[in-house]
DNA sequence: ATGGCGCTTGTTAGCGCTCACTCCAAGACA
DNA sequence: TGTCTTGGAGTGAGCGCTAACAAGCGCCAT
């Protein structure tokens, strides 16, 4: 029985000489045969398996190059059990900080030779994060990063279960057990201090969204910090992330003749308030003090240059890809929290207050 | 031989009733033993097969949800030949376009059922575009999207091999035969013209990278509309997209009196150019009108609001979505180029030049 | 009765890889 | 000389799925 018993599975054409597999990528069969050594060598080659003479290891990588061969990945995972893919679930936005994030993981994980798999989500409901992850468990992702900016999501992470390893990025100190994040607090304790060391007898701050874990954080310290000095505690402007409700929140302060120091919770907030202080004729930082939050990169142009908070969005990531392969690998079990401490970047949006 | 031949793969914990798999996910074979048929029937339910009885169907489904069952994609991938995954190939940035246009191909790919992976790139040069796109041929990807912005990466992409889909975006309409791109020449037309209609004699220009098509083709746009009209075509500032480089441009250009329209390559570019002008007492619009490009989200809450051109990064992005799959199925073969045209934003930013 | 057809289901053979084995030859040591 | 070790290789099973085929059933036309 020579000839292919199924006719229409002709894959070697027997006329030519070495044969040529034709209809299908080259497997770690062919590369054997062309060798003359078995599928296991080649495995053991690609491997890097020690046990192998080095003039046959020379042999299969010539075979493999000759062939152009690419190991399949997919049977290699069916046989393992283990993929080398991680899951990121992460909202739909441009804001500068996830997408800065978001690089910087997809770049790391690459160097480690992880493969990456995003998934967005609309809304940060529970079920949008659920059905993400869910998504993941069925691609067999070795780990899972997640996003989790607000309760809702953190709620929803909660839920999932603990049988593929996960790490909660941006979540809740309080809650989430395996989480890296940046010190949102430390920040806006940064920001305040500046302004008040500037001569300030307070600061006002305009708010992001309250259901998210950074917005109430920066609030947190700068409260604390105001508290901490004794200085009188505005009432806060609620605001989304948007430069438009920084402007809506700047028309109101503008129209405040006490008002001489505000930090934004963050830099595009901070832009739509130097355009309605720009607009009601109060100069910055001669009448007003801006401080942001994040550095976006156009902040040092600004007008005035913005002086602002700078997490390092690429040791988060980095830290949440060490946290992932180490609980991957199975080296660390408890819970494990890394909390980034940002920097403060002084430029000119920050003077003393005007005299009365 | 009912016991298992080797001891230490048990799976079965027979004092229990009914049997319940144990140390592994269950497969397909768990589900189709709990619902009393075969493992393909199974497989046919979950392929939406038509020909299985709707009690069948109904047992199958509820054996699954019993037992949490979750398909093996490794498994199918490895069956079919075929993968749900789409491989992405982008630069590490975080400019505003390249940010859109991924998030929304993530969502858009999602929705289809696709898995996307992606690929950063730290430089566009020929090597490391190969080497993501090679990344993905291993993976089995089904169809590979890359944004390939430069000549350079145009140049690494014509020599992929033309086994799997490849569409390219951003890339060369003269050289690239599946394209998608935004019509870069029609977008600076019409900032060039919104310009000249306003009153002014001629229009400077800062542009981006060379190297890069986005820049180039603005600069032809341009260009083009000058010559239309008989305009003086005025000397180019190069820069790169940075706000850093179009303050500097705009340092130049606040020293001459006779320049009063500016089409700046892109927005963050434009605001650097405000940030100039602003601190050389040049007030905008009054003596020089500004024209940005990409319409980022602050955009309207620059100083003054900008006037700029939107490249719809939706349409871009399901455009080539539409493009790979159809290519993909094999229902479109030949060349196919999808040039999205951008739409003119009207601000503050533009204004008649001052009277001599 | 007999054959053929459509519907539903089961059986079997892979997909390309890794893992746990076995096998063999060449030394080391008693 | 016999036995044990060790490096270098091969063999066979199986990961969880799909594709192709076969088989059983009821129904109709012959």
């Amino acid at each position: 029985m020579l000839a292919p018993t199924n006719p229409g599975k002709e894959f070697w054409v027997d006329h030519s000489s070495p044969s040529v597999r034709v209809d299908r990528d080259p497997a770690m069969t062919d590369v054997a045969r062309l060798a003359g050594v078995s599928h296991q060598t080649v495995s053991r080659v690609l491997n890097g398996h020690p046990n192998v003479r080095e003039q046959t290891r020379l042999r299969v990588r010539a075979a493999i190059e000759q062939l152009g061969y690419r190991p399949n990945r997919a049977a290699r995972t069916l046989a393992t059990g283990k993929s080398q893919l991680l899951g990121v679930v992460a909202q739909n936005s441009t804001l500068f900080g996830p997408s800065s994030l978001l690089a910087a993981f997809e770049l790391a994980a690459a160097a480690q030779g992880f493969v990456v798999s995003v998934r967005r989500v609309r809304v940060l409901d529970h079920g949008s994060i659920a059905a993400a992850v869910e998504h993941h468990r069925e691609q067999r992702a070795a780990g899972i990063v997640v996003i989790v900016p607000t309760g809702a999501a953190d709620e929803a992470l909660a839920e999932v279960p603990t049988d593929v390893p996960v790490v909660a990025v941006d979540g809740d100190l309080e809650r989430d057990d395996t989480l890296v994040t940046v010190d949102q607090e430390a920040g806006a304790r940064l920001a305040t201090r500046c302004l008040l060391e500037a001569g300030h007898e307070t600061v006002w701050h305009v708010s992001g969204p309250a259901d998210w874990f950074d917005a109430a954080g920066r609030l947190r310290g700068w409260q604390q910090t105001l508290e901490e000095v004794g200085a009188e505690v505005p009432p806060v402007s609620q605001a989304d992330w948007s430069a438009a409700s920084g402007y809506r929140a700047g028309l109101m302060l503008a129209r405040m003749p006490e008002v001489t120091a505000v930090f934004a919770a963050n830099d595009h907030l901070a832009l739509g308030l130097l355009r309605a202080m720009h607009e009601r004729g109060r100069s910055v930082p001669g009448d007003v003090s801006v401080v942001g939050f994040d550095d976006v990169p156009e902040a040092a142009y600004f007008i005035p240059p913005l002086t602002t908070v700078r997490p390092d969005f690429d040791t988060v990531a980095t830290e949440a890809l060490d946290v992932l392969l180490s609980r991957i690998s199975g080296e660390r079990t408890g819970s494990t929290r890394r909390v980034i401490t940002p920097t403060l970047v002084e430029r000119a949006s920050v003077a003393p207050p005007p005299a009365p």
